[in-house]
DNA sequence: GACTCGTTTGGACGGTCGTCCTAATTTGTG
DNA sequence: CACAAATTAGGACGACCGTCCAAACGAGTC
């Protein structure tokens, strides 16, 4: 912990901020101020702050993949790893009410930007949507998996944003109460019917 | 057309902007330019900046009011109604898909920036709300009417904020689809049993 | 034509931003 | 200790921001 190095420092630093102010609205001094090291420094390790956009990017993949992987582990059956997904909304519900979704609000925030980094932050949308997908085709669900990945991926934004925008804590308890319902109703009808 | 007064002109250029790149990122310079008037004429019509968001919401508010009681009109069937907000996610697909959510990006941008107006914007988010409740109540599902107004709008918020994210405007037809489905679920089953 | 009042102009202002440079400091190595 | 390399400090820079003002404009009215 004592022994993380300054760049590390500076992306945790960044990545907190960018969380909860926005990329565009978090400056320099910001930065500086949360690392207590002075701003001329930051050239040192990044030339530009979109190198500093990246490295966030970069890192919360990691983090989000090292969570994934986390969730499979021990052969968990693939509803339950759905779960650990849903669940997620209920422990981060604070933040998520305090400063909304991490993925969505960067997203939306860079497309606004027109920033060159949109593909990335597009990445840990990706990052989910095939996690998911391939835990709705080990449930047997593979002829419509990536679009219950995309309506579960879906959802979650929807309630992250309306938690976020009206404050509203219960709403995520309430919501999330019905998305589980919702995995067990997909879990019965296993070979969905397609009309035609 | 032509007889729009300067103010009004502002308010509709700093409205599309708003939309397209954000409050903060849009500048005096940018409206001005829309608008072809001199930077310093706004001080005439506006003090501050803030006073043209506050203008802008005023203005989207008026004409959501308008929207909503035009679809109600002609004593139209609740669940018509409803069908119609589910659709207006269709007419605008392209700009939700380029732009996102009018009301959500806005809300989620005004939160970052801890901005005085995000009261005020998320009372766009409140006008939706209470028209969907009053709308499922009258189709005889009093006991949950909110809940199911909030669930409506979370899928719709969420819709909007992975298209925009993905780009991808296949997904709102998918889901879309998905809302229609729903509702005809809602609307059969008239009294909800609750549990205890 | 002279005057008035609502409107518009273009630029000045102080402040903050991201970027960049140079000098000082710390760290590692012989 | 001496020396080199890695790291940090602090400030200069040009650009842009929102705000504000003095002067000019323009359409009516007497």
């Amino acid at each position: 912990m004592a022994e993380r190095t300054t760049r590390e420092q500076i992306v945790d630093a960044a990545d907190r901020l960018f969380y909860r102010q926005g990329y565009e609205h978090t400056s320099f001094a910001d930065i500086s101020d949360a690392v207590k090291i002075s701003r001329g420094n930051f050239y040192y390790h990044f030339k530009t702050k979109d190198e500093i956009l990246e490295a966030v990017i970069e890192a919360r993949l990691a983090q989000t993949r090292a969570m994934l992987e986390q969730w499979e582990r021990g052969g968990r059956k693939p509803a339950d790893c759905i779960r650990s997904f849903i669940q997620m909304m209920m422990w981060n519900r604070g933040d998520i009410q305090r400063y909304g979704c991490p993925v969505g609000t960067l997203c939306t925030e860079l497309a606004k930007l027109d920033h060159a980094a949109q593909g990335d932050a597009t990445r840990l949308f990706a990052l989910f949507r095939g996690w998911l997908r391939r835990q709705f085709e080990r449930l047997g669900r593979a002829a419509d998996a990536d679009a219950l990945a995309l309506h579960l991926l879906a959802c979650s934004q929807g309630v992250a944003t309306l938690a976020h925008a009206l404050r509203d804590e219960d709403f995520i308890r309430q919501e999330v109460r019905q998305m589980e319902e919702w995995l067990k109703g997909v879990e019965k009808v296993r070979p969905r019917r397609r009309k035609n």
